[in-house]
DNA sequence: CACGTCACG
DNA sequence: ACGTACGTGACGTGT
């Protein structure tokens, strides 16, 4: 059996994968897609080949032999693109790690290496493939050497592969015969001239008529057509220049040992841990960790060994005594799942991380009052993630506590997670194993008995990190002028939050229940018209099977297709309304499933039995622009724009002897635009209570304000909104289905109305292109890093993100003041009313029937001082004996 | 688990 | 020419 050897262009497939798949980057900004494409491409042909060797070959970027003999050569090519420049060292660091061999000699082309090291093998009898995505590459083919073209396609990677027999089949010629062909045609990204006036066609006559360019000259008077004849004739230079050009050099005087070449194990600790920082998440799978030890590595200072169980009632007193002894910051975390505490785990030393586990001896309460008794004694206590926590301890706004999670997500919050491994990995420079590495998808119950080594690495990394990082993420939130934000609105607004969690809102299951009832029947009925309509069943639900049956079954025009089929989105199917009867009733259909699958049904499920309400989840650290985000279940997308989904509201009731007060920002956003950008026209609207909306009809429209019509006025509100979300004519154009055209219109007369508006966005984009991030009235940043792509519409993205976020980050920031204010002054007066829902720009007060005139006052005071604008902040209050009826 | 769709601000 | 409005989360389908 022939061994064999597979050899890979380096540049070429990085190229390839590059173009191949779309933009990825890791949540540091890092381009990953090239590296990506290029590690399933190289898998892909080592799961078929199973070679015992294997080589990557890069270009350098000095001069090579050929720009000597041909300076334009290669001239014209572009330049690489920067998202591919930075992944160039990153593969290579990749392939090291894997033990790869890879070479790469000044004076030669990756070609000539690969050629080379083929041909030294062909005749040492080895079955060689090599990779690239370069048909020059095809001159090497014979019966032992296979080039290997992969294409990535979106169903995969396909492979094109050429034998000498494939290349004579597909081209006409031996792969010999291949370099007089391309001389003869030349080539323009590689710069070969080639002969004037002889194309694909009269090469392939040409060449396979006389086998080579010399023998084609040797018979001059033979070729034809007689144009081709002349100009061979006046070109011999340019034909034997060409063919030179287009010679891949097959015996370089290179260094080379195959032994170095032979596959090691691929899959070792330093790729994974280089995938850990690349976040390939699905690449990360095919390690099999058992291999090596993923958990017990060396990392920098950190000492695995320190890691310590305690589980005495002495040893604990001593850690406690000695934290109050030091009077020092500690990194601390409570090991809890389910609501049940399993111990907590703490760290004041690079020697001293411990994790104290319940049992017997250590009661819960015995701990949980240790803690208190830290916090009371203000040792500053640095944690991850404090709101899950204050369900166990007890503390307050005026607490020393540090949430390295909030902090780091101001620092940048456009990453998924901030786990202890994200920190470790972003602010202590160290990769250390996650919770997925350690306990697989096992429990913290299960694993503290069966996996107690690793339970252990698990607590301690909890408490280890969040001691270590405190110092730096507090250090970065000064540098960066975000030690107010976080101290004065993030950390307060924690407490905030939990509160609110804690108090959840009360939901009639029975309104929810009948008003599910209602929908199935009438999505019954609808669903039998469909069918009827439709001549056959099918699934509604499934826009592929619906998209079959509107466009190719009912033949109706389309206006879009998706990557996987026909768009059958509301704003399709609407303008389709006339076209068939089956239109209606689909969207009805579409309207009533997504309420009773979501709301209807979906609500019940949360209803806590206990007290009959539902907890949700506000989160603090998801939204890129600095808004709370809700879950289990979202709050904040409660239906009310329709008439019938609003009946849900319904369902959220206050506790007897409670009423709701509600209350939201008048158009917030656009004050923030007002007053950010100086813009006196916007000022004075506002300062004299002006119908924004309809001044900017009159303006844009340029028609008197006492005539403008309701759709002008309603078109405006759209222009209006298009500012906030960063404009374009495009978008403007799809939302008013207006062309492009008309929209840019109306954009350039919203910009000669509101000219400063117009200076402070070209101002915010310059700014933040400059700095990398943009900011909000409390210094909010965002970074943004699709400002610096060369793709046009990454870029224009970037664009959009800089105009928007320091606007809806303004106003998110301004709403969090008033939570945090109001939340205060109904504890500070002790009242009975609540703060139980935030909607962005509304907040909801479950309020007691004795307090309804002060929770109101407390509302307009607090939401108004909340931030000092050049504009009034206006709010408008309602009440309700349910959520429905506060409107 | 990704995608399409749609609910909200 | 490129193909989009900004920010979220939940559900059902289909791989």
């Amino acid at each position: 059996m022939n061994k064999k050897i597979v050899l890979i262009d380096g540049h070429s497939i990085l190229n390839r994968a590059f173009y191949g798949i779309p933009d990825l980057t890791t949540s540091q900004g890092i381009h990953t897609n090239a590296v990506l494409g290029f590690i399933n491409i190289l898998l892909k042909i080592l799961e078929e080949e199973k070679p015992e060797y294997l080589t990557v070959a890069f270009d350098v970027k000095h001069p090579t032999f050929r720009h000597e003999l041909y300076p334009e050569y290669k001239g014209t090519r572009k330049p690489m693109m920067e998202e591919l420049r930075q992944q160039v060292p990153i593969i290579k660091e990749v392939l090291t790690a894997m033990n790869i061999k890879t070479i790469e000699q000044g004076g030669y082309e990756a070609d000539d290496i690969l050629g080379t090291i083929a041909n030294r093998c062909e005749t040492n009898g080895f079955i060689v493939s090599i990779v690239s995505g370069d048909r020059d590459l095809l001159q090497l083919a014979s019966e032992k050497i296979k080039i290997r073209i992969p294409k990535t396609k979106l169903t995969g990677t396909q492979i094109e592969d050429y034998n000498e027999k494939d290349v004579i089949e597909k081209y006409m010629v031996t792969p010999k015969q291949f370099i007089d062909l391309k001389a003869l045609m030349g080539d323009v990204s590689d710069n070969i001239p080639g002969v004037p006036g002889i194309g694909e066609k009269t090469a392939t006559k040409i060449i396979s008529q006389f086998k080579s360019i010399e023998d084609a000259y040797a018979h001059i008077e033979e070729v034809t057509p007689t144009k081709a004849r002349e100009s061979l004739r006046n070109n011999y230079h340019l034909a034997t220049l060409s063919k030179t050009l287009a010679t891949i050099e097959i015996n370089c005087n290179i260094d080379y040992n195959i032994e170095e070449a032979k596959i090691k194990e691929l899959f070792n600790q330093d790729v994974y841990m280089l995938f850990k920082k690349l976040e390939f998440k699905s690449l990360i799978n095919k390690f099999n960790t058992d291999s090596f030890n993923a958990n017990e590595q060396v990392i920098n200072n950190v000492k695995t060994e320190e890691f310590k169980l305690i589980d005495s009632l002495e040893k604990a007193e001593l850690i406690f005594e000695s934290i109050i002894k030091s009077n020092k910051p500690i990194g601390f975390s409570i090991i809890a799942e389910a609501s049940n505490i399993l111990g907590i785990s703490i760290a004041y030393s690079d020697n001293d991380i411990y994790f104290i586990k319940i049992n017997n001896e250590i009661k819960s309460n015995y701990l949980i009052n240790k803690i208190n008794n830290l916090i009371e004694n203000n040792i500053l206590l640095s944690t991850i993630n404090l709101k899950e926590e204050l369900t166990f301890i007890t503390a307050n706004e005026n607490s020393k506590v540090f949430d390295v999670e909030i902090g780091a997500y101001l620092l940048n919050p456009l990453k998924e997670t901030y786990l202890y491994d994200d920190i470790a990995k972003d602010y202590l420079n160290i990769t250390v194993p996650s919770r997925q590495d350690l306990l697989l998808k096992q429990t913290l119950l299960n694993s503290i008995t069966e996996n107690e080594s690793n339970f252990l690495q698990y607590a301690c990394y909890n408490a280890f990190v969040s001691f270590k990082a405190f110092d730096i993420i507090n250090n970065k939130l000064k540098e960066t002028n975000m030690l107010n934000l976080y101290l004065d609105i993030e950390m307060p607004l924690v407490y905030t939050l939990f509160e609110m969690e804690q108090r959840g809102i009360k939901a009639d299951s029975n309104v929810l229940i009948e008003f599910s009832q209602k929908l199935t029947s009438k999505i019954n009925n609808l669903e039998q018209e469909i069918y009827k309509l439709s001549g056959e069943e099918f699934n509604i639900n499934s826009p592929k099977q619906l998209g079959e049956i509107l466009f190719n079954k009912l033949k109706l025009p389309f206006a879009k297709k998706t990557k996987t089929g026909y768009s059958t989105s509301a704003d399709i199917l609407e303008k389709l309304v006339d076209e068939h009867e089956i239109i209606n009733p689909v969207l009805e259909y579409r309207q009533l499933t997504k309420l009773k699958s979501t709301y209807a049904d979906g609500l019940v499920n949360y209803i806590n039995p206990t007290d009959s309400r539902i907890h949700g989840k506000f989160n603090q650290t998801i939204t890129a622009t600095g808004r709370i985000s809700s879950t289990e279940p979202n709050l904040q997308n409660i239906p009310i724009r329709m008439e019938l989904g609003r009946e849900i509201r319904k369902a959220f009731v206050p506790e007897d002897g409670f009423i709701f007060v509600d209350a939201d920002y008048s158009q917030i956003e656009l004050r923030v635009l007002a007053h950010i950008s100086g813009d006196e026209l916007l000022i004075n609207a506002y300062n004299e209570e002006q119908d924004i909306h309809k001044i900017t009809a009159s303006q844009v429209f340029n028609t008197p304000l006492n005539e403008v019509t309701k759709e002008q006025r309603s078109n405006a509100k759209a222009v209006n909104f298009g500012i906030v979300y960063g404009i374009s004519s495009f978008g403007l154009g799809q939302d008013l289905n207006i062309t492009r055209k008309e929209a840019e219109k109306y954009i350039e007369q919203y910009f000669l109305t509101y000219k400063r508006v117009k200076e402070f966005l070209d101002e915010t984009v310059a700014s933040t292109k400059e700095t990398g991030y943009s900011v909000t009235m409390f210094n909010r940043r965002r970074l943004v890093p699709e400002l610096k792509s060369s793709n046009f519409m990454q870029r224009s993205f970037g664009e959009r993100i800089a105009m928007n976020s320091p606007i809806q980050g303004s106003a998110a920031d301004i709403i969090k003041i008033a939570m945090i204010k109001v939340n205060r002054s109904l504890k500070e007066r002790n009242l009975k009313s609540r703060l139980i829902l935030q909607i962005h720009d509304e907040l909801l007060i479950e309020t007691h029937l004795d307090e309804i005139d002060v929770v109101k006052q407390i509302l307009t005071e607090k939401m108004h001082e909340a931030a000092d604008l050049k504009v009034p902040l206006d709010i408008d209050i309602n009440t309700g004996v349910n959520w429905f009826e506060c409107k």
